[in-house]
DNA sequence: GTCTATAATTTGATAGAC
DNA sequence: GTCTATCAAATTATAGAC
């Protein structure tokens, strides 16, 4: 959880991974093909992630910061809690469309049972951690933990089918149903 | 689509092969492993199901027919669609609870982008034909095919956070979410 | 930080005997 | 149907030079 001061190389090297991991699971990233992909050899990838643990792990908390500070904060008093859950939907839509990969987290969730404890460790922060921030962004009203982790399962499940189905627009028709939970 | 007549070794390997999946995607599936799990060599299994893109369009296939018999027919006069949604709802739970693993398609649609094509057309498929279920299952309402879409979306997405955070009652609790949307 | 070299293992797949 | 034998390729990881 504390931040992590990554080199340049390092950071490239989580890009690369952090796709791989998007399109294929924990299993699709090779340490040759990042290292191809980062214009290094394969031991050198070791030097900055020694096993790979490391790097699931890595490349989960990074996306679990990232995603956190482009939601902002979830308690900002001139927002209604509609307008955060419009924003977090916007944020898994800009997922899948603009970076044509699902969410991260949708992808190791799915094949929890079967990944390094570490990452899958990371996988499940990742989910309380969302959890927390639409719990907050919900306000208060006596059934928001049940309906923040309704609404991330959802969003979830929904970009499940939308890829599967090459259905993007899929997020889009569940935002209606989502936002008249809301107020 | 068609039928197949497997043989009982071959539904065996079937069987491991589905368990794999379901705990680690299509790339935790191994011959040798198989072979093991079914007392004969790798070379044997390859006799059965030459490529393993075979082996993985049969395994999401069958399971597409299992689940799909499970549910029995979506348009049973004595039935209403909350009776037939409360069903749709208790095989997801007993995918998880019982046979605790996640649903396939819920692991394999998240990879989908890596996958085999004739795998991943499987996955749609099973989608498309879940949906159908669905809809059908909702009966004569304007917004049946939109809403048939979301609730699978919904359960699916509740299946990957139960399991990532290990609270399979999330399943549970989504219930009454998904059955306020029915009549 | 990056390299070469290498080790040890696993993988999907095939040929051919029985 | 199952076996032995084998293959070529890929995998994670380490030792040690530069």
């Amino acid at each position: 959880m504390a931040e992590k001061n990554y080199s340049e190389k390092a950071q490239e090297i989580l890009n690369a991974a952090e796709l791989r991991m998007r399109q294929g699971g924990f299993d699709a990233v090779s340490y040759r093909d990042l290292a191809a992909a980062v214009g290094i050899k394969a031991s050198s990838v070791h030097y900055h992630f020694p096993q790979k643990a490391d790097l699931g792990r890595a490349v989960v908390e990074r996306y679990t910061t990232k995603l956190l500070a482009f939601l902002g904060p979830p308690d900002d008093p001139s927002e209604s809690a509609k307008t955060r859950i419009v924003r977090l939907c916007a944020a898994y839509q800009h997922a899948l469309i603009h970076e044509e990969v699902p969410c991260l987290c949708c992808v190791l969730g799915a094949e929890s049972l079967d990944l390094p404890s570490v990452v899958s460790e990371a996988v499940s922060h990742f989910f309380v951690q969302m959890i927390d921030w639409t719990e907050q962004a919900l306000g208060d009203r006596s059934d928001a933990e049940a309906l923040a982790k309704y609404l991330i399962s959802t969003l979830q499940g929904t970009m499940i089918t939308a890829l599967t189905l090459k259905q993007p627009q899929l997020l889009q028709d569940a935002k209606p149903y989502l936002l008249r939970l809301i107020d």
